[in-house]
DNA sequence: GTCTATAGCTTGATAGAC
DNA sequence: GTCTATCAAGCTATAGAC
């Protein structure tokens, strides 16, 4: 991609913004060759595979992200008040303060993907593993640790639907507020 | 099955289903005639205003059903318990135990759609209110009874969105089970 | 009230110039 | 590597027969 008028991960950023925002099915190729600045065909000479690689590409972009931002600070030595603190706050920024949807929700209801649904699948048991090893270190069993886990990724996955829907992102904040002791079982 | 008339109800029924399946963008007029029986004309003669209609018509029908089958119940004389165990059921027969998508979150991705939002968020609201209720009954203080409800709800949200891209609905299922220590104040 | 047929636009995708 | 131009198929929506 060396004479790229637009460097990769700024195009694969725009084109993610445009799945967030429409979902699978409503983002379109022009919506997307607008966002991104290229034309339809250019995105094809990038993506030969059409639509359905874009949006493979931006689900392993979020993946990437959330690998650097999110499951390797939990992975440190730090303590779990501290890996936490930034976690929350690399969330934060991620859905804009809870006006961003989720890749996982916008890009899961794609239909006849199985690509996509295995990578979205991949996704989330990754953030479920990272998440799961902090209950863990607070003292749960596995089983319950994965648990707890999925059960605090749903709720901020439901916050920002709630927040999207009421165009108030205070239900967002306050699950973020919330996840330490969600996770280290200080709350169910 | 030519040139018989389908009951309103039934119709919107298949409608919504398509609606939940696929999100705004993705609910084709040739998917929502295939659906329902009807062809795409005779679609456009129940629903003069199209799709948009369509969509309007499935929010409301939805929010008559949460009406009828979760909102009133919550309102009788009834113990919490045993109202809340109604609405669970209800719920798990909604959602197809956690199978099948919200509408909030299917219909939320709609784009310029000021009507079908302003419906979105009002059926939301009602839900709110109705969760509210039974934290009230239990105790808890105004802001404190509406956030707790508004957490409760993102929890169903998320956990049908963790269900549908782990195609497991365990997790639907433990967030039901919970609801009612949710609302009541046992966990937070 | 449902149908067939079609209009006009948008979609995902391709060909070829530069 | 990007562009203009184009295609067939799909889209929303309409007209008019029965």
């Amino acid at each position: 991609m060396a004479h790229s008028t637009i460097p990769d991960a700024e195009l694969l950023d725009r084109l993610t913004e445009v799945f967030r925002a429409y979902g699978y099915h409503g983002a379109s190729l022009s919506r997307l060759a607008a966002a991104s600045g290229l034309e339809k065909a250019s995105l094809y000479h990038r993506f030969p595979k059409g639509k359905q690689q874009i949006a493979l590409a931006v689900a392993g972009g979020v993946y990437a992200w959330f690998q650097q931002h999110v499951f390797n600070p939990l992975k440190t030595a730090a303590s779990t008040r501290d890996k936490l603190r930034i976690v929350i706050e690399n969330l934060r920024i991620f859905y804009a303060d809870g006006t961003k949807s989720c890749a996982l929700d916008a890009l899961s209801l794609a239909g006849e993907n199985d690509e996509l649904a295995a990578a979205l699948k991949f996704a989330l048991l990754a953030w479920r593993d990272a998440f799961a090893q902090v209950a863990r270190d607070s003292g749960a069993p596995p089983d319950e640790a994965g648990s707890r886990a999925l059960m605090a990724i749903a709720k901020i996955e439901g916050s920002l639907i709630l927040a999207r829907v009421l165009s108030d992102p205070a239900v967002f904040r306050r699950t973020l507020d919330e996840l330490p002791d969600q996770l280290t079982g200080k709350a169910g």
